[in-house]
DNA sequence: AATGAATGAGGATTCATTCAT
DNA sequence: TATGAATGAATCCTCATTCAT
């Protein structure tokens, strides 16, 4: 089927998102998303065959520009110290540029909907990631250890912090970034 | 009069817990809870004072015996090193004896309801093991950095692996345990 | 069966007038009514078989307050007129004074609760009254018409007046009144 | 898009008188109301925002049905009695045509909502008869008191009558009719 | 494509009442 | 006598979805 109208798709998805973050993902409703993008409920269904579908479309399509800027000017130019760096800095640099994106993240992926729907294909996403890694293990530059928990041990730092930072417990500056630099490089290096 | 029965208030958190693993947060009732508890959902109403008041109380009734778990035989006739060991291991511990504990914690904790109810003072729970890790850093063994930062290297690659584990990924052994122990203090120490 | 404490009774009865003047007697229940009682609600089934019980058992209560209150030092010493004035300055009087009993009462009696529990039977209440009324149909002083209607003519002017001092609409004062005492009085006298 | 179907508003008004009348105020429901109209409940949120509002819309709606039909032919060619005779019949042929919408507006406007929902602007319906009083004070007719008084002389009794007619316990005749138009005239004139 | 109308199923909560002490 | 516990039935209302245009 054909969508005349590219925006509406966009505007369920913004809607969607800033509902999860107002009242949680317990507390949205096609209705509720409806009205927030302008729109009549039904023409919702026009572009999702149902809420489940919508929602998954959405994940990965958040997902998809996440990857995309966490990835963003890795290449084999830098050394491995520079690609965790820049990875991490790309992770918070989304992340304060994002809320929306991220909380609703935060929030599906710890759903059972998340399993019942098999979304790990995301995983894809993160090939080129997977492979710096690899290459740094190559290099002896890292510890010879599953990939998952050397990248487990750049990202969660950061969305801690940035946790922090949206709760306004503490400030994420450059100090406090380069502090979990320093301690995940320390926790992952060989 | 009838007595308040307290296995009764037990029932529904183990309902409660079961049914959110099962559906998610998001899909779960007060009369879906009634029916795996047996119990009428009027009863619930007995017991709490609403379905808010009841996630927030089984909330801190299983943040706590987390934390009481999590800081077991933690005392001061050992290292720094050897009390954040001791602190992963419990933690993994208890997350894979209670899975049902820490999905919950998992789904609620990344809830908008959060916020919204101010439940942050759980952070008492941990006090003592903010003071190890403040004797710590006093010490020389530790990076002089927020603790909680300290804390956060400790805690979540335990869970990114309990995590892994549940989802068949790959199997939470004595091997894996000791390459994050070795990763987390190498961040962390000084 | 004995009640020990006859003050409950009195109590149940109170609470409840409160409630339906705050809320409306559509939006009272048990369970309101025994919180503003200090009670528990299975007291009040000590005291009444039912909800409608109680209410009935109110309703016959007030009503036998109010008629008493009106046909006070109502006797053949006075004429006609005088037993007029005296009986609508009475029913000003108990009204203003037991703002709640009037409102319940308004409300009750226009509920088909009235029809359903034949509650005529309270026109006994009032035969004293009615009785004045026929001698002074058969003194030549008053309209040879129904006595209902006669008593009518005086009765509803009291409520009115009452009901446009409680809304704040104007004062019930001594002058309004007199006027409505004169217009009563042209309304039935031959 | 289907068209929103003006019967069907009309319909949840007549189901909602008639249930008013037949167990009161106080014990309809959405669900009731809804069987009665051969409606799913939810439908009749699509036409009003909550049972207040559609009490409220109901109201409005019935009370300004009355006001038309009983300033029904009302105008100057009339003299004040003749006014106030046709205002009277005017009232009692409404009533009498009537009774479902006259008891619903008997348990409405005694009940607690009126206040809450401040629907004293109703008065501007019947203002064309407030002027029409005021005329007649001004010609020396009336009684130079009070218009709502007056008014209130010429429209209780009428209630009156009805009520007894509706109870069975006497006839609404020509009669009794004329007896308490003369009664209110007498009332009132200077 | 777009949407207001329509709805059966289900949401949280309260109800009047009874039970057990 | 008095009452907190317990509950099936009912409350108002919202849900995800489909229909008809």
């Amino acid at each position: 089927m054909r969508h005349k109208d590219d925006s509406k798709n966009e505007a369920i998805f913004q809607a969607t998102m800033e509902l999860i973050n107002e009242v949680g993902l317990s507390d949205i409703s096609m209705s509720k998303i409806a009205k927030r993008a302008n729109l009549s409920s039904a023409t919702i269904y026009v572009y999702f065959a149902n809420k489940e579908d919508m929602l998954v479309k959405l994940y990965i399509n958040v997902k998809e520009k996440m990857s995309r800027q966490m990835i963003h000017e890795l290449d084999d130019s830098l050394s491995t110290q520079e690609l965790c760096e820049r990875f991490m800095r790309n992770s918070m640099k989304f992340i304060l540029d994002n809320k929306d994106y991220f909380m609703f993240l935060e929030q599906f992926s710890t759903s059972p909907l998340m399993d019942k729907l098999c979304l790990e294909d995301t995983a894809t996403m993160f090939i080129p990631l997977h492979e710096f890694i690899e290459k740094g293990k190559q290099k002896g530059d890292l510890k010879p250890l599953d990939t998952v928990f050397l990248l487990t041990y750049c990202y969660f730092p950061v969305t801690q912090l940035a946790k922090a930072h949206f709760k306004g417990r503490f400030e994420a500056n450059e100090d406090r970034l380069q502090q979990i630099i320093r301690m995940s490089w320390d926790a992952i290096r060989l």
